[in-house]
DNA sequence: ACTATTTGACCGCA
DNA sequence: TGCGGTCAAATAGT
C-alpha cells in the first residue's frame, strides 16, 4: 500500500518537476503565457514547494520522517483515520490531593491513531489561518522553549478535533515547529484560499504549501 | 459580562 | 516514577 502511494506521490512530484523544466526553459516572464494556455498554473516557487513536499511525503509513507523528526520541514504520517477517544466514558478516579476539580480523564492523543504532520516555519503559529485557542504549556525537558498546546476555536461549537503543538526550536532565527494532529472540520471564516489547495489528510496525495518566502528550503 | 490566556494539578503511559 | 498532554480555576483583557 505504500509502495503505491510512493509512487503516485513521486508521479505528482514528477509532474510538477516537469512544470518547473518548461518554466525554466521558457522562462518566468512567460509564465502569464503559459497560465493563459493552460501549460501550467503556479509560479516557480509553488512548483519548487510542490516537488519538495512530494519528496517530504513519499519519505514519510516509508516511516523516514516521522512527526518527530528534528530535520524535515513539512512532514505528515499516514495514519488510519480513526476516531479519537470518545468524549463519554470517563475513568473517575478520586483526587489524591486537597483540590476537587471533579474532572473527567483526560484524553490521551497518543493512542489515537489520526493524521499529524510537522511544519517548521518563522511565522507566528497563529498566523496560519485557523482559529486557535491556546490551552496549556509545557516546560519539555531538554528543550529550551516551553511546548504550547492549542485547540480548535471551535472545537465546542462544531466539534472540530484539530489542534496542534507548537514549540521554538531556535532562537536566531527564530523558528518555531509546528505539529498538527487531525485536521479541520469545522467551518472557519478565517480560513485562507491556500488552504483549499492544501494537504488534505485522508483522501488526497496533495501536499500543504510551505511559504518559501518564510524559510531557507 | 464575556472571552481568551495562564498555570498548577491531574492523569496515562512508557 | 517521571514526562508529556490535558483540564479547569484563576486571572487578564476587551
Amino acid at each position: 500500500m505504500e509502495n503505491l502511494m510512493a509512487v503516485k506521490e513521486l508521479e505528482r512530484g514528477r509532474e510538477f518537476a516537469c512544470q518547473f523544466r518548461r518554466l525554466m526553459l521558457r522562462g518566468v516572464d512567460q509564465e502569464d503565457d503559459d497560465k493563459v494556455k493552460g501549460l501550467t498554473t503556479l509560479s516557480a516557487e509553488d512548483l519548487v514547494a510542490k516537488v519538495l513536499d512530494s519528496f517530504t511525503n513519499t519519505l514519510s509513507l516509508f516511516n523516514h520522517y516521522s512527526a518527530d523528526s528534528s530535520i524535515t520541514t513539512s512532514s505528515f504520517s499516514h495514519l488510519p483515520a480513526h476516531s479519537v477517544e470518545s468524549h463519554e466514558n470517563p475513568k473517575t478516579k478520586s483526587p489524591t490531593t486537597i483540590k476537587d476539580r471533579t474532572r473527567s480523564s483526560p484524553k490521551k492523543r497518543k493512542s489515537a491513531q489520526i493524521q499529524t504532520w510537522v511544519e517548521e516555519s518563522k511565522m507566528s503559529p497563529k498566523e496560519d489561518g485557523y482559529a486557535w485557542r491556546k490551552y496549556g504549556q509545557k516546560i519539555i525537558l531538554n528543550s529550551k522553549h516551553p511546548r504550547n498546546y492549542y485547540r480548535c476555536t471551535y472545537k465546542h461549537d462544531q466539534g472540530c478535533e484539530a489542534i496542534k503543538h507548537v514549540q521554538k526550536i531556535q532562537d536566531d532565527p527564530p523558528l518555531c515547529r509546528t505539529t498538527y494532529f487531525g485536521h479541520h472540520t469545522c467551518t472557519n471564516p478565517l480560513n485562507p484560499l491556500i488552504f483549499l489547495d492544501s494537504y488534505d489528510p485522508i483522501n488526497s496525495t496533495s501536499a500543504f504549501i510551505i511559504s518559501f518566502q518564510n524559510n531557507n528550503h
